[in-house]
DNA sequence: CTATGTGAATCGCTTCACAGCA
DNA sequence: TGCTGTGAAGCGATTCACATAG
């Protein structure tokens, strides 16, 4: 338990999110949350078919194009609905419609950006943003020296108008940016203003009411997980068994790890990790460590 | 002997990627892939732990610190083995030394990063980086004009030197985050080079051969998922039922659908995957998992 | 008595394979 | 004949619940 903070809602639930948040039951009509992250790769694949103004397309060759399998793909198109044609294949017009409907992408809906330092630039002049019906309402920093330049178009506002602006113009993304130690914060403001789904840069878990959609994108996270395969492939080459052996449990039972034998990895994190000292370490669990994009 | 390098063997396989990247049963010595992406997550909270001097967790603490349940934290500490003490938790120190071994991190790893726009130098700047054993060797860009230019202390260095920078430097990981038209080239240089692992964050497909992994990164797709269940709970207030009852299928049997009925959700992409796509892919990582970003 | 470690049940996604329609 | 749509099987991951160690 931990976390309490001025909440809208009541239970303030941690939870975190990579995927859906929690909601055990809450499809619409029951489309599996594997098959709608799979849908905007669909998409793409698509619109790029579209402006090549192909026709039609078999679920092998739009698969492909995908990088999925086929047969995954007709299972996911079949819980949209019987939209191909036996013997052809699917009218890509009409599919990109579909699942543009699908997604909710009929329709234009505000976002705002939260930190605008590389990243946050990074993402303001992501073209992908308007293509899809994403609207930029604002980029927020908290630096006030940075307030009013232009980023992509747009003046940097700050910290102080986030709820004014997020109330104007009916935001319901957040888009956060900020160094791991601002996140929390941030993320608390954006939903006590009322926004329900947040897309988070900073390397942090959030923790967000029940109803509030939470998705992470952590550069540190992959990283790691590439360098386990990476070091799975160099085992395979040697005949396996090549790490120091694992210093025996039993030996240490309680703290006893002499810190030097310890390989840098834990230490070096607080280099970064400083910076960040910035939110104060009161909250439990998650609170900086790894250090994020910075701000400008 | 280290990294070797598969060379970009025969048949050009597509595979995709988000997750590992197919590989049926490669584990070591089998740890489940959902676990492996979870171990990041695991090694923060403790690093935070290890930094304020805790010295022992229960599965509980930790597990709402990283944002999972317990059960699910024991159960993924259980394929590393018994590391905790029954009755008393596990010690913050030890565990952090054997997560780190078991992702790889308590070796070096280099990397490149190829693609300085405003998101190459946020990746740049990126501190977690540095602090969990992964050296940026170089930056490169396809920019004449900006070679030579600090980014991060680091010279951005001509997209000709790749090949040399990969060898010399034993790079086996590579960071794509120049424009979707110039990953694929990219990507294939970068396998011809040595590197087997790449991480994508160019809003394309990535076709590479057997025994390369890839994982990407992509804003877009995040954010239509996230407009996927933003339109849910919209739907869920008013009684569901607002969408604009879909056109009846049965009315456009071919292409029919006037363009102008179509939301503008085409038009950006153009990748180069379209063409080389061939395999099959796999799931992302195990939640969610996916999406993009695009250079400057 | 507490909190880990884990077999067993459950859940969800993927893959198979083929019926069915154009 | 060709390709979609889908029941059913197969698999992996999550959750349960409790035996077990300290």
């Amino acid at each position: 338990m931990q976390r309490g903070r001025p909440q809208p809602s009541s239970t303030s639930r941690s939870i975190v999110a990579s995927g859906r948040t929690h909601r055990p039951a809450a499809r619409s009509r029951g489309i599996p949350e594997a098959t709608v992250a799979r849908l905007p790769l669909y998409l793409r694949a698509l619109t790029a078919l579209s402006e090549r103004s192909v026709p039609t397309v078999s679920s092998e060759e739009l698969a492909s194009a995908a990088g999925v399998n086929s047969a995954k793909l007709r299972k996911d198109f079949s819980y949209l609905g019987s939209y191909g044609t036996r013997g052809v294949g699917y009218d890509v017009e009409y599919l990109v419609y579909q699942i543009s409907r699908e997604l909710g992408l009929t329709q234009d809906w505000s976002v705002v950006i939260v930190g605008i330092g590389n990243l946050g630039a990074a993402l303001a002049n992501y073209g992908g943003f308007a293509s899809r019906g994403f609207r930029v309402a604002a980029l927020i920093d908290a630096d006030s020296a940075q307030t009013g330049k232009l980023v992509a178009g747009l003046p940097i506002r700050h910290t102080d108008e986030l709820e004014s602006i997020i109330e104007e113009s009916q935001v319901s993304i957040g888009v956060i940016a900020t160094p791991a130690g601002a996140a929390q914060e941030v993320c608390d403001r954006l939903v006590a203003a009322g926004v329900t789904s947040i897309l988070n840069f900073a390397p942090t878990v959030l923790s967000v009411p029940d109803g509030v959609d939470v998705r992470k994108v952590d550069l540190s996270i992959e990283l790691q997980i590439l360098a386990f395969h990476e070091q799975r492939k160099a085992g395979e080459e040697l005949g396996e068994a090549i790490q120091p052996a694992a210093l025996p449990k039993t030996a240490l039972p309680k703290a006893a790890l002499p810190k030097a034998a310890l390989p840098k990895a834990a230490a070096a994190v607080q280099t970064t990790a400083v910076q960040t000292a910035a939110g104060r370490s009161e909250r439990p669990g998650p609170d900086g460590d790894v250090p994020v994009v910075m701000p400008a």
